[in-house]
DNA sequence: AAGTGGTCTAGACCACCAT
DNA sequence: TGGTGGTCTAGACCACTTA
């Protein structure tokens, strides 16, 4: 039997809805991986039980979980651990598109491998001492054959310690897959900056462009159940037959929007 | 007294939920404009006893269109249908932000209105016959004096037949409040493609920047209810001290995260 | 004080999935 | 067939706003 219900009373200051500190209590649970990805948690009704409350309380704890794609329903069969190998969640995280023509996942060369020390800034934005350790690596990403995307990506060696090259190279899914599957760790957020700016003649190489052309530089750091910190990612992108996609205020989790197609043929 | 209560049978196909037909009437009534912008909807028990529901299945129906920033709920005053010049609602369509240091507004400079038509192009994406009127405008936004956008904007005639150049220049707020109030039409979704270009002589002299620079363009098509179309703009960025922020993942409209910091604070 | 939204409960019934 | 999530209901109580 699960065994979480303890802390529930205790922090009930007499404000904080009684919803609010079941999914409190969930998240902590997921973020200490009580279950792994892909696996059902305990039914509602026994979740509530467990936890003390009614079943309609329990369910909103969940549907904002849901909202947040952390946690998926399946009807008839249970609540599981949303996973990032799933096909309905290979996109979330990456919105590079062809101009024309559907959306794939691109193929990933992995470029350098190597391990060094966060610099003051990076240890900043990751939330790590001055310093320490990391991995840093870089990708490659070709759709359709094209070399679209370059990314240099910065991780907390504490967060893999046993990351290889050799790891990288022979993961199935995405990175956030195998930061989910192997390490245990969940993005569930990220925060992206994105400018245009001349490519560097390297990258221009790489990137089959001419020099001095034009690409689009993304900044994003990827954070996981408590907005903590997980990766930061540096991608530089030629544009000239992709796109950056941006669907604001589109329907995300809700599962509303069923029956109006999405019209995602954007301007 | 409202009534719309009539076609709810009918609808019940036994597959529908209830709560979506709740929400299908009370969307097509804020498109029929029942309610001004800013208005209060009547009471959540008022509209249960109206539709023949109970408040259950009506506060889920009104989840739905606050989570998608339709509604604002608040307690113990009412529901209200959202403003786009309220604060909150500001930044929502607005992703350009200076590199450092806070949002703010962008002040607007009417470049250019005149009246035409629209191409094939325009037609097929608003949704427009084709040669429909239209107008076109343009305008330079500047963030504290510098200048950071030029926008292009192609708006269909008929959704604001009276429109002139006096009203874009008198408007006090943003341009989508100004369709909201004074055309009845809600901008509830925008979806946006962005590429990274080097800028025409002309952008370039206009936004400050070295000929040939890169500069950052964004394609947006702007929807209502029912995903209608509503405006077609192109921008052309300066991102040499400002960023496009884009938020993956992040709490939109469930008025989750309470309590934990937001870390917009990004790479 | 009256009216509003916000929370929590308990229970019934349905749709769906696995077996 | 039994268990799961999905819907819908009815009612109690609370927190907040407004006058």
């Amino acid at each position: 039997m699960v065994t979480m219900a303890a802390p529930l009373a205790a922090a009930l200051d007499g404000t904080t809805p009684l919803y609010r500190e079941v999914k409190r209590l969930l998240t902590r649970a997921l973020a200490d991986g009580r279950w792994a990805p892909g696996e059902a948690l305990p039914s509602e009704s026994r979740l509530a039980a467990t936890f003390g409350v009614s079943i309609g309380t329990l369910r909103k704890a969940v549907d904002e979980l849901v909202a947040e794609r952390v946690l998926v329903r399946r009807q008839g069969s249970g609540t599981f651990v949303a996973t990032h190998g799933a096909s309905r969640y290979l996109f979330h995280f990456f919105h590079v598109v062809p101009e024309d023509g559907d959306r794939v996942l691109p193929e990933p060369e992995l470029l350098a491998f190597e391990r060094g020390r966060a610099t003051p800034d990076e240890a900043a934005k990751l939330g790590l001492a001055a310093g320490e350790r990391v991995h840093r690596f870089s990708n490659l990403l070709r759709i359709a054959g094209a070399a679209v995307a370059l990314d240099e990506i910065v991780l907390p060696h504490r967060i893999a310690p046993d990351l290889t090259e050799r790891v990288l190279r022979e993961r199935a899914s995405t990175i956030y897959h195998l930061y989910q599957v192997r390490y245990g760790v969940n993005v569930v957020r990220a925060v992206e900056r994105l400018r245009a700016r001349i490519a560097a003649r390297a990258e221009a190489r790489t990137l089959e462009l001419e020099p001095s052309a034009a690409v689009l530089e993304i900044r994003r750091l990827a954070l996981t159940y408590h907005d903590r910190p997980v990766e930061l990612r540096r991608s530089v992108v030629n544009t000239l037959h992709h796109e950056y996609f941006a669907d604001i205020g589109g329907i995300s989790g809700t599962s509303a929007g069923a029956g109006a197609d999405t019209g995602a043929g954007a301007a």
